[in-house]
DNA sequence: TCGAAACGTTAGATGCTCTAACATTGTTAG
DNA sequence: CTAACAATGTTAGAGCATCTAACGTTTCGA
C-alpha cells in the first residue's frame, strides 16, 4: 500500500496522485476558510508537498479553485439525481425534490457552492458542467408540461424555479434565514414556491 | 480648497478625510477587481497615502470591506425607496418595484452587492442595516394584507419574495441568465414572480 | 502655549504566489 | 537492459501584500 493520504508526510519522492490530493485539500480549505481564505501554501501543507509542486498540475491558484468548482458541479448533479429518484418524472414531487437537492448541496457545501457559482471568467468546462446540471431542471419541466422539446415556456418556468432555489441557497448559507431549523423547513418552502411559480401561463 | 481628491497626490501631511476617501477607493476597487482582487495597497495608491495609513482608521483589511458593505446596504435602502415612490403602498406595483430596485442595485454594483451579503462574521452594524432594509419589504407586505402588525404570514410571504429577488440578483451578476436584455426583461420577471408568490394562503 | 491626541510616514517582519534551476523517478526506444 | 527523455518533485528567491513598531507632524483643548 502506497502512502497517498493527504495528511501524512510522504516517503517517496513522487506523490502518486498529487493532482487529486491537491483538489481534495483545496476543497477542504475552501469549506473551512472560504475562497479568499484559501491559500496554495495551506493546500501544500495538507498534501505534504512543497509550495512549488502544484504548479506542475495547475497553471495558478485560480485553476486549483476551478478544478474544485468542476468537481462540485458534477457532484451536485449526482445529488439532484439521487434526491429525484423514486418520484414520477415531471411530477411536482420530482421537481420539488430537484430543488431541494440543490439547496441541500449548497447548505452542506457552502464554500464550494459559492465557488462553483462565482463568475469564473469563461471557463468552458465549468459552463458546460453547469448546463448539464441545469439540463435536469429543463427536462423535468418539459415533462411536466408534456412538451416534446424544450420550448420557451419550459425555459421560462425553469428559470423562475432555479432563481428561487438559488436565492434560497445563498440566504441559507449566509445565515439570512430565521428559520428555527432550516433542515426541516426548507423542503416545505421549496414545495410551496414550486407550486406557486409553476403554472401553465408561462 | 483642500486637496481631497482620491487620485491626485496630497500637498498636506494630513489628508483631511482619509477614512471616507479609503472607503470610496475600496468600493471602486471591489467593483473593478472583486472582493479578493482588492488590496489595501491599491486603495492607498488611489488615496495617495502610505500603506500604513489605513490602520489608523480600520483594524484590518476586512474592516475596510465591512465599511463598504455598510455603505452599500444603506444605499440600497435608498434605491428601493426611490423605486417605490409613487406607487400605492402595499400594492403589487409597490412590492414589485421594491424587488426591482433590489435587483437593479445588485446588477449596477455587483462587487459591492456580493460583498454586502457575504457572511461577515457577526458584524452587528451590518446586520442591523440589513434588517432596516428588509423592514421595507415586511412593511409593504403587511400593508398588502391590511394587517396591523408583522404577522407570521407577512414574514413568510416576505421571505419568499426576498428569496426570489436575491436569487435573480446573483444569477444576473454571475451571468447565468440568458435574457437578451436583462435591463428590459427583469422587471417583468420580478412582476410575474411577485404575483405568483404573493397569495393570501400563507 | 504647550502637551497630548490624532494622524501621517518609513522600515521591516512575515507570509503568499509564482518562476527558475535543479533533482529524482518513470517510461520508452533502440 | 539501458540511456535518454518526460514527468514530477525540490530549493531558492523575486515581487508583492498585510500589518506592526517606531517615529514625525499637525491639531486642539486645558
Amino acid at each position: 500500500m502506497s502512502t497517498r493520504e493527504t495528511s501524512r508526510p510522504r516517503e517517496q519522492y513522487h506523490h502518486g496522485d498529487l493532482r487529486t490530493a491537491l483538489v481534495a485539500a483545496t476543497r477542504q480549505l475552501v469549506e473551512e476558510k472560504g475562497q479568499d481564505g484559501f491559500s496554495v501554501s495551506d493546500a501544500c501543507r495538507l498534501a505534504g508537498v512543497s509550495t512549488a509542486a502544484p504548479y506542475r498540475h495547475f497553471s495558478d491558484r485560480n485553476a486549483m479553485l476551478e478544478a474544485v468548482a468542476l468537481d462540485a458541479m458534477a457532484e451536485m448533479a449526482d445529488q439532484m439525481d439521487a434526491d429525484m429518484a423514486g418520484h414520477e418524472p415531471g411530477s411536482p414531487d420530482a421537481i420539488a425534490a430537484l430543488g431541494t437537492g440543490y439547496v441541500r448541496f449548497a447548505t452542506a457545501n457552502p464554500g464550494t457552492f459559492r465557488l462553483a457559482f462565482a463568475a469564473h471568467d469563461d471557463s468552458e468546462k465549468l459552463e458546460e458542467a453547469g448546463h448539464r446540471c441545469y439540463g435536469r431542471v429543463l427536462d423535468q419541466i418539459r415533462m411536466h408540461f408534456g412538451d416534446s422539446e424544450i420550448t420557451d415556456r419550459v425555459r421560462h418556468q425553469a428559470f423562475l424555479l432555479w432563481t428561487f432555489v438559488h436565492g434560497l441557497s445563498f440566504l441559507s448559507i449566509d445565515g439570512k434565514t430565521d428559520f428555527a431549523n432550516m433542515q426541516d423547513q426548507m423542503p416545505q418552502v421549496v414545495r410551496t414556491a414550486t407550486e406557486r411559480l409553476l403554472v401553465k401561463g408561462g
